[in-house]
RNA sequence: GUCCCCAUCGUCUAGCCAGGCCCAGGACGUCAGGUUUUCAUCCUGGUAACGGGGGUUCAAAUCCCCCUGGGGACGCCA
C-alpha cells in the first residue's frame, strides 16, 4: 500500500463537536498505526459561516486531545495551502472540462422551480431530487439565457444507470441504485464551489488515501467517487464511522448532552480520560481491558474493527473513567492540573500556590480519590481559606445530637494542647508539608519524622480521649469533623485537622462550642 | 415517501468473518456484603442480553431469508 494519508477536514462554523473529536481521533490513529500522515485540512468554503473563533476552538480542541497533525494550519506541508478558501481557483478547470464533456451541465432553474419540482418528484417516485429540467435544454437555449444574464448553478450529470457499488472500509459493500443519485450542484450561483466539488478534488490534489469520517456522509463518498472517476483520479478507501447517539438513541445533540468539546476542558475532564472513552465508542481493545493509552491502542487499532451500529454516550461510564485517571495522576501531577481551579475560583493565587505547593499537593491528594473532574475540586476545599463556617444539615445534627458532645470536644481540644500541631496556613512552615505525605495511608504510614505530630498520632491522642470519657471513637469523631468541616463527609479526619493547622482548629472548635451553647440557651 | 445502514445485559462492548470450547465473557450502572471515623477508594458476591419467526446443519449468538425495531441521508450546508 503506497503510503497511507488521511485527514481530518472540519468547517470552522462552531466550536469542535465531540463526533468531530472522535473522528479526528480514529483519523489519528489510524495514521499513526500504519505510519501514515495525518492531515489537517479546514473546509471553509461556506465563508459566511465560517468564523476565526470556530478556527481557533477547532485547534486548541484537537491540541488539547494530544492530536497532532502532521500538514495543516500552523504547520503546512507539500500539499497546501490547508484552507480550502485558499484554493478556490483550483476547481474552475475541471468543471469546465466536465461540462464540455457533457458531464456537468447549466442549471438556470429558480429555486423556487427546484423546490416544486423535488416536491413533486417525490409525491410521484418518492425520490425527492432535482427533476433534471435543464439537462436536456438544447444549447441554443443555454446560449440565450447566458446572454441574458440568467443565474445559473452547475450541476454533476449523473451517467448510466443501474448500481454503483462502494467498498467502504467499516459497512462492508455498498450498492446504491443511480436513479437514488441527485445531479448535485457543484457551482453556487455566484461561482463558488460547493463541499462536494471542493472536498473530492482536495483529497485527490492532497492524494488523501482513506476518508474516514461520520457515517452522515455516506452518500456523499458515493457523488465524491463518481466525480472522481468522471475526471479519471484516483477514488479514496472509505470508511464511514457510525455515529455517536445520544441517549434517546439519536444523533447527539446540544439538547441531549454536551457536545462542544472545549467544555469538557473547561469543566475540568482529564484529556487523556476522554480520549480513551471515545476510542471505546464504536472500538474494543480487547475482551477484558478498559483502560489503556493511545500508543496501545495505535498499536492494536483496525479500521476492519470499528463497530458497524451506533454508540450512546455513557456519561457515568465517562465520569467513572475520568475520576480513575485522576486517582493514577501524581500529587504534583494533579496540582498543576487543578491549580487553575483554584486561582479562577478565587481560593488561591499563582504565587500563592507556588510558594505553598507542598500543602497545596497534600490538600488535593487528600480530595484526588474523590472527585471525577477537576471542577469538582474548589468546592470541597474552599472550607480551608475560610474564617466561619455554616454547617449543613447533617453536620448540624451530628454536632447536636446528645448533651455531652460540648465536653467531648473540649476535652479533644484540650489534648491537643499536648501534641504540636502545625501552624494553619498561609503561616505554614515549609517542613510541616515536605516530610508528611497524606493522604495517610495505614499500611504505609508515614513516619513523620518532623517536629510535628502526624496525623496517626493525632488519631491515637483523640482514641484516648474518647476513651477516657468512655464513648465509641465515632462519638467523637463525627462532630469534630462536623466542626472543623461543616460537613459529613470528607478526607480521614486526622488528616484535615493536620492541614487545617493549630489556630484554625481551634478557632473553629471555639466556634461550635459557641453555637451549641447558644442553641442551649 | 425513497434509498442506505444497523441489531448481544439499561449502557459501552468480547464472541460472529473461518458454526461446536458460550445454558454467552469483561466494564459502567445498579443491588447486597466487607474494609473504614464519614464520604470516597478498594475488595467480594448478585442482577441483567443473543429483538421475533422461518430455514441450512448432527450442531447457530455465529450462515441464509422474512418481519419488527432503531439510526442516517435525501440543501445553491458541511
Amino acid at each position: 500500500m503506497a503510503q497511507v494519508r488521511v485527514r481530518f477536514a472540519p468547517s470552522p462554523t462552531g466550536p469542535l463537536h465531540i463526533g468531530g473529536a472522535r473522528t479526528a481521533l480514529y483519523n489519528f490513529m489510524f495514521a499513526r498505526s500504519v505510519g501514515g500522515s495525518f492531515i489537517l485540512r479546514i473546509d471553509d468554503t461556506d465563508k459566511a459561516r465560517s468564523t476565526e473563533e470556530s478556527l481557533a476552538n477547532i485547534l486548541s480542541g484537537l491540541r488539547w486531545l494530544g492530536i497532532d497533525w502532521d500538514e495543516g494550519p500552523e504547520k503546512g506541508g507539500e500539499f497546501g495551502p490547508y484552507f480550502q478558501s485558499e484554493r478556490m481557483s483550483r476547481y474552475q478547470e475541471r468543471v469546465d472540462r466536465l461540462l464540455s464533456e457533457n458531464k456537468a451541465y447549466r442549471c438556470f432553474c429558480s429555486p423556487e422551480r427546484i423546490q416544486e419540482g423535488r416536491e413533486r418528484m417525490r409525491e410521484e417516485c418518492g425520490l425527492a431530487m432535482y427533476d433534471r429540467h435543464c439537462r436536456s435544454l438544447p444549447p441554443e437555449e443555454v446560449e440565450k439565457k447566458l446572454s441574458e444574464g440568467v443565474p445559473y448553478t452547475v450541476r454533476f450529470a449523473i451517467q448510466g444507470e443501474g448500481k454503483v457499488r462502494i467498498q467502504d472500509k467499516i459497512k462492508g459493500l455498498v450498492e446504491v441504485d443511480l436513479r437514488q443519485m441527485d445531479d448535485w450542484v457543484m457551482l453556487r450561483a455566484d461561482g463558488s464551489p460547493l463541499y462536494n466539488l471542493c472536498s473530492a478534488l482536495d483529497d485527490a490534489d492532497m492524494k488523501i488515501t482513506h476518508i474516514i469520517r461520520g457515517e452522515e456522509h455516506f452518500m456523499n463518498g458515493v457523488k465524491q467517487m463518481l466525480l472522481l472517476e468522471a475526471l479519471g483520479e484516483t477514488v479514496p478507501e472509505f470508511a464511514h464511522l457510525p455515529l455517536i447517539l445520544g441517549k434517546n438513541g439519536k444523533k447527539l445533540s446540544k439538547r441531549m448532552a454536551q457536545t462542544n468539546l472545549l467544555d469538557y476542558r473547561d469543566q475540568g475532564y482529564p484529556a487523556n480520560a476522554l480520549v480513551n472513552f471515545f476510542t471505546l465508542l464504536g472500538w474494543g481493545f480487547d475482551a477484558e481491558r478498559e483502560i489503556f493509552s493511545v500508543q496501545e491502542a495505535i498499536e492494536r487499532f483496525r479500521l476492519e474493527d470499528v463497530g458497524k451500529s451506533g454508540s450512546i454516550l455513557d456519561e457515568d461510564k465517562l465520569a467513572w473513567m475520568c475520576g480513575m485517571y485522576i486517582r493514577k495522576q501524581s500529587r504534583e501531577e494533579f496540582l498543576a492540573n487543578v491549580a487553575p481551579w483554584l486561582v479562577k475560583e478565587g481560593l488561591a493565587t499563582e504565587e500563592q500556590i507556588t510558594e505553598s505547593k507542598d500543602w497545596f499537593a497534600n490538600l488535593l491528594a487528600c480530595d484526588q480519590e474523590r472527585v471525577r473532574k477537576y471542577e469538582e475540586i474548589p468546592p470541597k476545599i474552599a472550607h480551608y481559606f475560610k474564617d466561619s463556617l455554616e454547617y449543613d444539615k447533617k453536620a448540624w445534627k451530628n454536632l447536636n445530637k446528645s448533651e455531652e458532645i460540648s465536653a467531648l470536644l473540649e476535652a479533644w481540644l484540650e489534648s491537643l494542647g499536648r501534641l504540636r500541631l502545625p501552624p494553619s496556613w498561609p503561616n505554614r512552615p515549609r517542613e510541616a508539608d515536605v516530610q508528611v505525605l497524606l493522604p495517610t495511608d495505614k499500611d504505609k504510614p508515614n513516619t513523620g519524622g518532623g517536629e510535628y505530630a502526624t496525623p496517626l498520632e493525632l488519631e491515637e491522642a483523640a482514641r484516648a480521649v474518647a476513651e477516657a470519657k468512655g464513648v465509641g471513637f465515632g462519638k467523637l469523631v463525627h462532630p469534630i469533623r462536623a466542626a472543623l468541616t461543616g460537613t459529613t463527609m470528607g478526607p480521614s479526619l486526622f488528616d484535615i485537622v493536620y492541614l487545617l493547622g493549630k489556630e484554625k482548629v481551634e478557632k473553629r472548635v471555639g466556634a461550635a462550642l459557641k453555637a451549641l451553647a447558644q442553641k442551649a440557651d
